[in-house]
DNA sequence: ACAATAATCTAAAACGTTATAGATTTGAAA
DNA sequence: TTTCAAATCTATAACGTTTTAGATTATTGT
């Protein structure tokens, strides 16, 4: 490769890129004069902003990130943290997804920070807030007492929450409503005549394990059926041992016919088990799940599922930043979204 | 909310953020003294490099991302262009974590710009040419005769892809050897006996299907196999319509024994719709997959699969720009991964 | 000891933007 | 006509960084 080829890029070349100075000398004005127009400032005349909007339209103006980014200290980003491994296929790019439906409105750009398995929860929050490098955060999988929460609230930085924290002082989350969907689905499963229940819960670590619970329990109260929580597996199991167990459950004395999942793919990993077990999905047992995507389609028969839309959740949760970023009250930026049901096949 | 707040926090604070100033002042340095010795010039005693080093770190120093970027015009940040619907479970994510692994010992953020349904492959690309919003772009699902490849060429901005073109102008990749997959997956399919093979095969328009393609027949050519291309669906028909079309397969004059799949999803389906025909994996057909999740795992028995490593091809992929970005010569970024076989039983 | 050179540091400008305070023009009231 | 205020515009500085050209000090050769 030529060397001076390399030296003619790097050299600084004109850079045809408009400014505010660009428009300032087409129209004429200052170039404070032009700003003031394009931000809609009450001082400059209606004519005077629409010739501006005009030529800015025109040359396609784009204000630099940079510039603005060093006079107000806004970064027109917000930032996701995302966790490096999740057991929820296709959760990220949903979540990214809505989120970035809703940013493409706006001037925002989604940076998209990792957590590392092997480091604590709050060093991407410490780096972001260090190097004061996005306006907002996202984050997921929300713990009661979540360390997150309090660091950010300490230093008065705009985020919202997928899940809620059980903490007291309120704060921005969108979640899902585990507790109705443990509960829809035990009533369900109740209603097809299965009187021995089981749930397959979540690590409890996470806020919406006791949300899950909470439901299901509610459901065994209000039918007055058996049931109990896999107190061996639950849904960070691999898949692998989690169809191991499910062979050994037809084994035991109380067998459950009729189990409550929330995930996928635990779901897919159960019904294998429990068909290598001999037993018919149906007959033998059945199984409500939770869904977030389309996994459960590959599998026949039809299962009973409970559908978590995580595309509306990434818009929920980017709007109530930007809500929050325009200094909307945190009562406002809070959500809950609803199962959505889709039975395949009718009860008895 | 007592407006007084509001106004408080508005106001300009002091913000105690370290800059070159304050280390300027705390060694008796100029601010561009500071600046060279951080930035290793060679006009710069070592003695003078080490004390500034030191005091940088007391302080926290972090160099301020919109400074930087408005006098050099570099943005440290990558953009990965996503799409907003693949069919890859955890395909995004695993791209994304390994671009993310790379880009941690490094001070460049990862911006994701997202592909829309409804707009042209270059939208978000002219986007980020325009407003010169990212030093590098990386993007996935290369066709043959990429017009996205041609643009970025033309604007000189860095880029690398997933997956080749079939441009003559060389450019930067990571690709998967599809070829080679077929062509092991259908010489496993020939070892166990199989002698009427069928493909899933791509979406045409991707250009990792002409090399799916090429494995395929190549594998049918030396082995003396007969097999075919299915025709009526590819790897981006819905599971469901998958599902329904391998339950039609055994009426069919020749049904194939042996088939190769592109997708894990795609294999649960076919396997799925192939076991409620009647048939049973391992006897009256064998199936080898590609996998790059563990969502094989699920279904029992073990199915034969051929490993791509998606967090691995973002560590390429991100490797592949930043050595761009430093000037490397195109062709010492163009890599391309082996499948690793994981045989689930022995062959015949 | 003196000039020339090398080594090391610094002052000033610039990147693109917005906030502040001030300048100019216009219109109305006196 | 004069005066004051309102309407509209502008000059300047600042955000944090790096580059350029120049300044200062130390070192060398003669």
């Amino acid at each position: 490769m030529p060397a001076c080829l390399i030296t003619q890029a790097t050299v600084t070349m004109p850079s045809n890129r408009p400014t505010l100075k660009t428009i300032a000398e087409l129209t004429g004005l200052a170039v404070a004069t032009v700003s003031r127009a394009l931000n809609n400032a009450p001082d400059i005349s209606a004519a005077t902003k629409a010739r501006v909007r005009k030529v800015a339209a025109q040359v396609g103006y784009l204000p630099d990130r940079a510039g603005v980014r060093l006079r107000t200290g806004k970064t027109n980003v917000i930032s996701l943290i995302m966790d490096q491994d999740d057991r929820i296929p296709h959760f990220a790019r949903r979540i990214i997804v809505g989120i970035s439906k809703v940013l493409a409105d706006t001037n925002y750009h989604l940076v998209v920070t990792p957590q590392f398995r092997d480091e604590s929860l709050c060093t991407p929050i410490n780096y972001i807030l260090a190097s004061r490098s996005a306006d907002g955060i996202i984050f997921t999988h929300t713990r009661p007492l979540d360390e997150r929460i309090k660091l950010l609230q300490e230093n008065n930085i705009p985020f919202t929450t997928h899940g809620r924290s059980e903490l007291s002082t309120p704060h921005s989350y969108h979640d899902f409503d585990n507790r109705t969907f443990a509960y829809q689905a035990a009533l369900r499963l109740v209603s097809k005549g299965r009187r021995n229940l089981a749930l397959l819960a979540p690590p409890p670590q996470f806020t919406y394990h006791g949300h899950t619970l909470h439901g299901f329990n509610q459901a065994l109260y209000e039918t007055g059926s058996q049931g109990k929580v896999f107190s061996e597996v639950d849904l960070d199991t691999p898949v692998t041992e989690l169809r191991d167990f499910a062979k050994t459950l037809s084994t035991e004395g109380s067998f459950p016919d009729g189990i409550v999942s929330g995930s996928e793919l635990s779901t897919l990993a159960l019904i294998d088990g429990l068909k290598q077990a001999g037993l018919c999905p149906g007959t033998d047992f059945d199984l409500v799940s939770k869904q977030t995507a389309n996994l459960l389609d590959v599998v026949s028969p039809g299962i009973d599922s409970l559908c978590e839309d995580l595309i509306s959740a990434g818009e929920k949760l980017a709007e109530h930043l930007l809500a929050q970023i325009n200094g909307a009250n945190i009562e406002k930026t809070q959500s809950i979204s609803q199962p959505k049901p889709l039975w395949r096949s009718s009860p008895m």
